[in-house]
DNA sequence: TGCTGCGATTGATAAATGTCAAACCTTCGT
DNA sequence: ACGAAGGTTTGACATTTATCAATCGCAGCA
């Protein structure tokens, strides 16, 4: 793998605290690769053979059952993905598709697997990384339980705003299908929804985001540490 | 800590590498503790002082939002809960209660972390566990997204079937109440539910289930192992 | 034995969400 | 500039799921 992006992946939590030795050892075995977009990178059930880095682009895990299909997370650069089936040697469990010209380090799970074995700032490293995958599921778990579809959007709005640096005015960065897909919804009923947050002060110019009455939506929307903090 | 339950804890995947001394010293400084039922022994939102470890009984993991509440796991001996709050010395984002007279043994999370700093084999359990616990978790949200109440439903008797012995005849070891809650169902739609499986040779009797048409419901529900197995 | 309380069921109704079809709009490539 | 493709919105309608109220039934207990 060439060196240019070594720097912006060593700075991940996950690679910043192993040995340098190490660290260039795992590089050493990757590759980076760009692929265009809509590329189905991997499909659920297959062997996980690499731990994934996105790069570069936008990468959507997305999953399929009975001829149906939910979109489940959305990377971004500089993040990882399907750290768990690489440590665990199982089949996959997501499928993966770039979104738009994406660029991806492949680090073969092997590798992963023997310096994990070998070095406990990166096995330390890695429990910290998997337990918040995890803790950030169960999250996503009490979000589908927990609301109704327009509360749910509403806390959407509500993270993506803080993402986007919290002012009153920013991008959704998600095409709406996707948005209605992550949030379970279909994108007849998201389109609605928008429309029942307008008492709330939500107004949408395509994918411009305007809220005019923020403390409204958050009384509507009752955030929760919880459920909606990426942190905890 | 008493020594009854210490080899039945040991041969957990968590614990049965590590080195006696380890094990030893972290039973040490543990609590073996007797509830009542119906007593909450986590409230979410608390900081996670103890690694909790069911050794009789049964302990319900669930959720609360804005006045609602959510099943999210039962947990049966012997298991453990909250490992990833615990490693990442972060609050529990769900609360735990006893459903009947409960046997947990409490390991104190800062003696986890330690022993995970200097017990190789078991930080590897460790991250096992993790990595399992985030692919259940990623398996629910599958469940909850791409299937309805009445495919849930279904799938959880196969499964369940399977945990009981794989026979017909089986009992569902869970109040239907809080079975209804787990799959995100009201007590009402879950009663409407079994009626509607008995097209697919599905009899209910009290908690007793019988399913007569195994092929059936099989192909009704239409279980895949990325979802519903256990060990994938 | 007969209460009592609570979970389970049933029926009627309401609310939430999905489906289908059509129209609209933006983007992109020729 | 034009047309095609596909995302978005809207309306009408169907389905799913929740809510409310009443009843049933069983387990625990005086």
């Amino acid at each position: 793998m060439p060196e240019s992006h070594r720097p912006d992946i060593r700075k991940l939590d996950l690679f910043s605290e192993m040995s340098d030795e190490n660290f260039q050892s795992l590089m050493h075995a990757s590759y980076l690769q760009t692929f265009p977009p809509q590329i189905e990178l991997i499909t659920e059930g297959d062997s996980s053979d690499f731990l994934h880095v996105v790069v570069d682009g936008s990468v959507e895990l997305f999953a399929r059952w009975n001829n149906r299909e939910t979109s489940v997370a959305i990377i971004r650069p500089i993040s990882t993905f399907i750290l768990a089936a690489t440590l665990r040697d199982a089949p996959n469990l997501m499928s993966a598709r770039t979104l738009e010209k994406s660029r991806v380090v492949l680090i073969p799970s092997e590798d992963v697997r023997r310096i994990f074995d070998a070095d406990n700032n990166f096995a330390r490293a890695i429990v910290c990384e998997l337990a918040s995958g995890y803790r950030a599921s169960i999250k996503k778990t009490k979000d589908l339980k927990l609301r109704t579809s327009l509360e749910r959007l509403a806390n959407y709005l509500l993270r993506q705003q803080t993402r986007e640096g919290g002012g009153a005015e920013f991008e959704l960065q998600t095409e709406k299908k996707r948005l209605a897909s992550y949030l379970n919804m279909t994108p007849e009923n998201l389109s609605r929804a928008f429309k029942s947050l307008k008492p709330y002060g939500v107004e949408v110019d395509g994918s411009k985001i305007t809220i005019t009455k923020q403390s409204d939506l958050e009384n509507f929307a009752r955030p929760s540490p919880l459920i909606d903090d990426k942190t905890v």
